[in-house]
DNA sequence: AGCCAGGCACCGC
DNA sequence: GCGGTGCATGGC
């Protein structure tokens, strides 16, 4: 038993941070909630408990574990009060989406964590896509240790799926997309896909690698881009951000390549985090359903 | 109870 | 090319 300690608090003062919206706000699904407003969060090969009160964030680790790596986890060097300013200015209902989640920030997540996450995350909700990425992580990760008599366990590299069959991810539930995680293993083993060689493309190439993989489409590579590789241009568009468009923005929601060109140009280089308070936003008020 | 979910592949035209 | 349909499973 390896119990996972949280002795050392490293605390340090935030603005623009809300560890709670940041965590639920869809874009990754490894995260527990504790008692008293804490949350056991996983990433690589570590775990961490957070706690966030008011504008102090305190990290249940070494300040040298923080800096190594929590830091640019939540993107705590990025200045998002510029970010929200300039996107403010665009439109009243922008606006009040950024008011809404504040304190939402895009983690710097892993690549490949996010590719079979989104792929798994099509025609699920949240709690659902939790569950299965728990179990995968319980048959094929690396355990990390026992917290509260819960095990917690790694994400699953490649390499600790190359083994499983189609129909050992249908034992989990996983469903049809059983076959598209198979390939998607099967490209990055195989060298056929180099995660690492995607990060010298441009968003375009990158996308149309990442859609060569079976079951990845154009929203699920864009929140592969935006989540994992932090390609804030993109603008991941699902039904939820398709009907914001065609509704606030009057943009033809039935074609794709209209609603991109109109978030290029209208959100620019900003267009990922438009995408994101947009969505929350949504989602969470239950707007345009 | 049944509807539908942070889509996509595949099939007909 | 483009619109319709099936897909596994569980939450609401």
């Amino acid at each position: 038993m390896n119990h996972i300690q949280f002795c050392n608090c490293f605390t340090i003062a935030v603005k623009d941070f809300n560890l709670q919206q940041t965590l639920e706000c869809g874009q990754c699904f490894r995260y527990y909630k504790l008692k008293d407003n804490a949350y056991l969060v996983l990433a690589k090969d570590q775990a961490i408990k957070i706690v966030q009160a008011q504008e102090k964030l305190n990290f249940y680790c070494s300040e040298a574990v923080y800096q190594a790596f929590w830091k640019n986890y939540f993107d705590l060097d990025r200045d998002y009060r510029s970010i929200k300013v300039s996107l403010s200015e665009k439109d009243d209902y922008l606006k009040t989406a950024i008011a809404d989640k504040h304190g939402v920030r895009i983690l710097q997540q892993e690549p490949w964590e996010m590719l079979i996450s989104f792929i798994i995350s099509q025609t699920k909700q949240i709690p659902h896509i939790k569950k299965l990425i728990e179990v995968l992580a319980q048959q094929y990760g690396t355990f990390i240790g026992v917290y509260d008599n819960i095990s917690y366990y790694s994400f699953p590299t490649p390499k600790q799926l190359k083994d499983a069959s189609e129909e050992d991810f249908r034992k989990l539930k996983i469903g049809f997309r059983a076959s598209y995680i198979v390939d998607a293993v099967n490209k990055i083993e195989s060298g056929t896909i180099d995660l690492d060689a995607i990060k010298k493309m441009s968003d375009d190439e990158a996308r149309e690698v990442l859609m060569t993989i079976k079951g990845v489409g154009h929203k699920i590579a864009d929140c592969v881009l935006l989540f994992g590789y932090n390609r804030y241009a993109v603008f991941p568009t699902d039904v939820w951000v398709k009907r914001i468009v065609e509704f606030y923005y009057k943009v033809n929601g039935k074609n794709m390549d209209m609603i991109q060109s109109f978030a290029k140009s209208y959100f620019g280089e900003y267009a990922g985090f438009a995408q994101q308070y947009l969505f929350y936003h949504a989602r969470d008020n239950k707007i345009g359903k």
